[in-house]
DNA sequence: ACCCTAAATTAGGTGAGCCTAAAAAATGTC
DNA sequence: GACATTTTTTAGGCTCACCTAATTTAGGGT
């Protein structure tokens, strides 16, 4: 009774803000989510209500909040999609930290199911989520720069990393399911004039130059 | 006056569908605005008299708005913004389309100046904005689905051109000088349930099925 | 010119999410 | 254990963005 009406992104926000505070199992305090939030004590009262109501939160007036398993769940959610929007914003995109942080936190809120995993799978991350370890340590050597070049101009016999895929039709699906899609690595075997051999996670296969040099690798 | 104190979400999309219904330089209707947001006739006019007030729209009751030239400059970051999303979204992620424009729908009134830039530029779209002339003429052509087909769908009599040859093996090899690599046009003879007669560059062969539905071919 | 219909606006209501100020509960001090 | 202080909640108000129902206006048909 709750997990299926979308939630607001105020909402969102206060689980989030909740499970950040919360280090251990200890139950947050009113004051320090208005500290947090920047709201009102009043309005973080309202809301941690609310939230209590339809269950995501276990409540108890004057004692403080914690997640319950659902809201864990959502926290958890919410947490996987900002650190994969602030990685494709300042790996790939090179925005500048602070200004990554507060875009992510406002779109992890929009996010769908799907176009969270294409992300973590273009960004080369287990699915799944959990473990966001893993994340930390590569922003730490995200300073070099990457080079994207078509698949057609690509060195023989090197391995890189597929970014782009400018073909949509449903040509996209043979490609994914062929193992050419963002976030997989390949090697290419061979490259004749007009025939690109290629080696990926799936098997190997052939393309034409015209589609070789819509399909972007990074080395 | 107004382009200071950041819109709402609303209040975009309201500007948004404004503009998208102004084909020439014609008054938009509540009606038809109230039709394309699916909001009744009174919000929309609540809305368009807010937008009225902070001179993004030049509103005449009973006789629909227009965009002001600030109000146009907002559409135009928007349409913008939403282009690159949904290019993003579709091109490098491979998005399906409908779930592409309403995630970049949402979106679009969260990116800042800079990510938008930044997307923009990771694009290979022209910088600066404005002109998104090109971006429009993507977006047309893109309407026509291209088809690629694997052969063993592909229909008898028609000719084609091989784009990728899925798995390979020493049967490639085989298949290449037969005519069947990537690039090469081919017409697909007569089909019947196992058997492929094609006509390639080089002669003429038969596949079975299996090896037939690995072969994508583009009419 | 008049009426009639369709379109648009106004009036008044709702819920979410914020606020301030007042009341209530918990907590620390002696 | 009583009191002062801090924390939290409740009460009541506000705005935004929606709604429905009632009213007003525009425009077409005769």
């Amino acid at each position: 009774m709750s997990s299926m009406d979308a939630l607001s992104e105020s909402a969102e926000m206060m689980i989030k803000n909740i499970n950040e505070l919360a280090s251990n199992g200890v139950r947050v305090r009113t004051s320090d989510l208005s500290a947090k939030t920047e709201l009102k004590p009043a309005s973080v009262t309202e809301m941690i209500q609310r939230l209590g109501e339809i269950g995501l939160v276990d409540y108890e007036p004057y004692h403080g909040v914690h997640l319950t398993k659902q809201g864990q769940h959502v926290a958890d959610v919410i947490e996987h999609r900002f650190n994969i929007l602030k990685r494709f914003l300042t790996e790939i995109l090179g925005v500048e930290r602070e200004e990554a942080a507060e875009v992510a936190c406002r779109m992890e809120h929009i996010l769908t199911r799907d176009v969270e995993n294409r992300l973590s799978d273009f960004l080369g991350v287990a699915k799944g989520s959990e473990s966001d370890l893993f994340c930390h340590k590569v922003n730490v050597d995200s300073e070099r720069d990457p080079e994207f070049i078509p698949l057609s101009n690509f060195a023989e016999g090197k391995t890189g990393k597929v970014r782009i895929v400018l073909e949509k039709s449903e040509l996209t699906n043979t490609l994914e399911k062929a193992g050419l899609s963002p976030g997989r690595t390949i090697i290419l075997k061979k490259s004749n004039e007009n025939s690109y051999d290629i080696e990926t996670e799936n098997g190997t296969l052939s393309l034409d130059g015209d589609l070789a040099s819509k399909i972007i690798v990074q080395n």
